[in-house]
DNA sequence: TATTAACTGCAAATCATTTGCAATTATAAC
DNA sequence: GTTATAATTGCAAATGATTTGCAGTTAATA
């Protein structure tokens, strides 16, 4: 369950932030998509928002922890997660699937602690093909 | 636990692969320091040693699961490490502990599942002193 | 020791991300 | 509404991590 859009630009407003196009559209793309998106991604959908502005709203959500991010294969994804959840990638094709998570974490000499489970794998219809190539 | 130098480059062998200089001089180093290294680390210790070299070689040990990697902050660190662990980091001071890893996981539609699980906190001495600022 | 495919070092390419800067724009005050 | 202003944008160039092509070198085997 993502935070509501209304909700999402009332806090970055709160934090001293402007309500600018380009924050707006990658909100309502992170909304939208029910998955996690690439800086790239994201432009592929919204070509006449500058790559650099992308990163930067990207930046400010996930400081104000609206958005979360996962790095796979040397590429930051990024979505909109009020209910901790967790994905996993299939490494061909980048199919992405979600999963509900149930981890708490109780660590020795440690508060505050937040985790972020990446998983990867093959998805089966990689799978397959992988199979036949052979 | 790390596997054994020996155990490794017999590993390297019966995969195929020739016992090269740069590949043991990156498992020499991976086995002496005991903590997640990227190659740009690794490289430092080991200046005489093509960066691309380095990489290559942890390619291979990545593929033959001698080595895994963990991406934090679009760097690839790699560690050697026949029993998968974790590491919990202090947002504040960086001290890193080493955490087992007792996980696996089974995913409907998915194969080759490999996981990263990166967790984050505030250790028990920089907890005291933020408690003491306030 | 000779042969050969695998491997290296180097330089250049690629990909993700960041940054400097001049032009634009959202906001708050009038 | 207009205006003033700092925040933000788009663009282009810079940066940092990683990959690749290729000619020369080397480990392994006969």
């Amino acid at each position: 369950m993502s935070k509501h859009r209304q909700q999402i630009l009332t806090s970055l407003k709160q934090a001293g932030y402007k309500l600018t196009k380009p924050r707006r559209a990658v909100i309502d793309i992170l909304t939208k998509k029910q998955h996690p998106l690439t800086a790239a991604d994201i432009h592929r959908y919204l070509p006449s928002i500058d790559l650099a502005s992308i990163y930067r709203a990207l930046d400010v959500l996930t400081k104000l922890n609206i958005a979360q991010v996962e790095q796979v294969n040397n590429s930051s994804y990024y979505y909109l997660d009020s209910t901790l959840h967790h994905h996993i990638i299939c490494e061909q094709c980048g199919y992405k699937q979600c999963l509900p998570c149930k981890h708490t974490f109780n660590i020795n000499n440690f508060v505050n602690i937040k985790h972020q489970l990446t998983l990867t794998g093959i998805c089966q219809s990689c799978a397959i093909k992988l199979n036949q190539q052979q």
